[in-house]
DNA sequence: GCCGTTTTCGGCCCGACTGTTTTCAGTCG
């Protein structure tokens, strides 16, 4: 069973706890455990069923059991007894937005309503406004989020590459606005999570309610809520909320850090500051026992004031980052200044838009020293293969094109991305593949394997001595498909033996290696290489979410390969 | 249910907003 598999299952039986009225840090407990559960790089089960589970952060001997009572009965025990005293279906309702345990509860125990269907009859019906506590209002707004359900999903998480896209456009929208002072984009899309929900904007203002008027004028704005001296929440046309608070600019510093959260980043900092005597939130540090608050224009000043080093926002995750930062010893991380090259990049040759010219020539635009060229392979398929014949050929255009245009500061290497077959092997002969500079064995075909067959596949081509590069390693496609069923400890461990590099691959749907699962590669010492899989000019600039994927792993220089001229990155090989 | 620079018991981040109330509970991030 999968991390996610088990983390459904513990936000569903701590939302049942909920419905049942159980204390609410015990419900939390099963949240903060659900998260840790899904956030984990290895596998909960295995290390549940070694006892070890314990070992990860909120999850004691109580839950270790119930995971392991999971995996056994393919349910958790105390979830199937309460669901025999409350109907299951009362699941869903909570996660309708402005509706929560207790309300679903209430609206249950008087009316028995535990369906979705049921409970828009009741709204639509004005059946729920006789209830205490519950209105007209409330009946509005039950039938406006089923609408809005149906037409959008369930508050679907997006992936960053469209939210930065927008984000970019609101804050640049506000900043042109007369009474705009500083506007920033912060939120998951600053910490450049692989998707976000929502939108987050941090803003300072001469005049803050016409700024948050601005908002609703934007054209992306669809639906809005009250706007105010505080800032104001909105939708765009596409469904994406957004929420931009304003602040005075002595404050900036503290709405900034409490909004770029992340949440559990936000909660380990506010136990920490706790302990010493005291409270964090977006307006302030005040101490506890006093009356003195310090105001931040800026996170540094935050940090400072808790004894910390200043945290990168794509550290700020909840994992180790503020223990780091208490120490003085959090990572340099690598940025995008500091990578030479790309080394995974599509041309017309195969299934590419630009020619290996144009690509060549969008490198050295930006800056880089060296490109590999990388088309798909032999069995590629989709009319875009490269057989052998032509692979050569272009090692030989690659060759003339070094010989015309290259130079010290620029070089084109040949390179291809070849499919590794079910059986591991690769899709050129030994001697073809002695030709080229620089090889990347990825999956392109049957992804639907065994863990032990694909596992072994993968260390196959792993370990062949002709492969430079492991490419994106797992398969995933955010919010599209799921990674291959594949053990990746051991795929790290065969490519650490072998002195085989593994990609992150820039590409936005991809992220991959993610960032957990890069953090293990390079401990494991892998050397990490930050790619786009670019198939046109334009997308050489997906290294921004490579490297913000190496960021978050916590990555520093050194261990991103290709930050090294081509020469020394070669003696890694 | 978890956890320990105060603790193996007694705490558990903090505030904004909403809708319903006559001072606050529920929900959310």
């Amino acid at each position: 069973m999968h991390n996610a598999e088990i983390a459904a299952a513990f936000r569903e039986l701590g939302t049942l706890y909920e419905l049942d009225g159980a204390n609410r840090f015990r419900v939390l407990a099963y949240r903060d455990a659900a998260r840790t559960i899904a956030e984990s790089p290895v596998p909960v089960g295995e290390l549940a069923r070694a006892g070890r589970a314990t070992e990860l952060e909120g999850i004691g001997d109580t839950i270790q059991e119930k995971i392991v009572a999971l995996l056994d009965e393919g349910e958790i025990p105390a979830a199937r007894k309460l669901k025999q005293r409350l109907p299951a279906t009362l699941v869903e309702l909570t996660r309708l937005p402005g509706v929560g345990a207790k309300t679903v509860r209430r609206i249950y125990d008087e009316t028995g309503i535990a369906t979705l269907e049921g409970l828009r009859a009741a709204a639509a019906a004005g059946e729920l406004s006789g209830l205490r506590g519950l209105g007209p209002k409330f009946e509005q707004n039950v039938l406006a989020a089923l609408d809005r359900i149906e037409a959008e999903g369930d508050g679907e998480r997006r992936l960053l590459s469209d939210v930065r896209e927008i984000g970019a456009e609101l804050v640049a929208g506000l900043r042109s606005h007369a009474a705009a002072g500083e506007v920033i984009l912060a939120g998951s899309a600053r910490r450049w999570a692989d998707t976000c929900k929502d939108i987050d904007i941090v803003a300072t203002a001469s005049d803050p309610t016409a700024l948050a008027h601005a908002l609703i004028g934007h054209d992306l704005i669809g639906e809005a809520g009250n706007p105010s001296a505080n800032g104001v929440r909105a939708r765009t046309h596409n469904g994406i909320a957004v929420d931009l608070r304003i602040v005075p600019a002595a404050e900036l510093g503290n709405l900034l850090q409490h909004l770029t959260g992340s949440a559990a980043h936000n909660v380990k900092l506010r136990e920490r500051a706790q302990r010493m005597g005291l409270s964090v939130s977006e307006h302030g540090i005040a101490e506890i026992e006093g009356d003195a608050v310090t105001r931040c224009a800026d996170e540094a000043g935050v940090y400072a004031r808790l004894g910390l080093d200043y945290i990168e926002p794509e550290l700020r995750e909840g994992r180790d980052e503020i223990s780091l930062a208490e120490r003085g010893e959090l990572p340099e991380l690598v940025t995008v200044a500091d990578i030479r090259g790309d080394l995974h990049c599509h041309t017309t040759l195969s299934d590419g838009r630009n020619t290996l010219a144009e690509m060549a020539a969008a490198a050295r635009d930006r800056g880089y020293a060296y490109l590999a060229i990388t088309d798909h392979s032999a069995t590629h398929g989709f009319g875009d293969d490269v057989q052998a014949g032509d692979l050569l050929r272009r090692v030989d255009e690659v060759a003339a094109y070094n010989a015309e245009h290259g130079s010290r500061r620029f070089r084109l290497l040949a390179g291809s991305e070849v499919n590794i077959g079910a059986d591991g092997g690769l899709d050129y002969p030994d001697d073809v593949l002695e030709r080229l500079d620089w090889v990347i064995a990825s999956v392109h075909t049957s992804f639907r394997m065994s863990k032990r067959r694909m596992t072994d596949r993968i260390v196959a081509a792993v370990r062949h001595p002709l492969v430079s590069c492991l490419g994106h390693p797992t398969g995933r496609l955010l919010l599209r498909r799921e990674p291959y069923d594949l053990d990746v400890d051991a795929v790290i461990a065969a490519a650490a033996e072998a002195g085989t590099m593994i990609e992150i691959n820039g590409n936005p749907s991809r992220r991959d290696l993610g960032d957990r699962h890069a953090r293990l590669a390079a401990e494991a010492g892998v050397p990490i290489v930050c790619t786009t899989d670019a198939h046109r000019t334009r997308t050489l600039a997906n290294m921004d979410f490579a490297v913000a994927t190496a960021r978050r792993a916590g990555l520093s220089a050194k261990q991103v390969a290709n930050t090294r001229t081509w020469a020394q990155l070669r003696k890694l090989l």
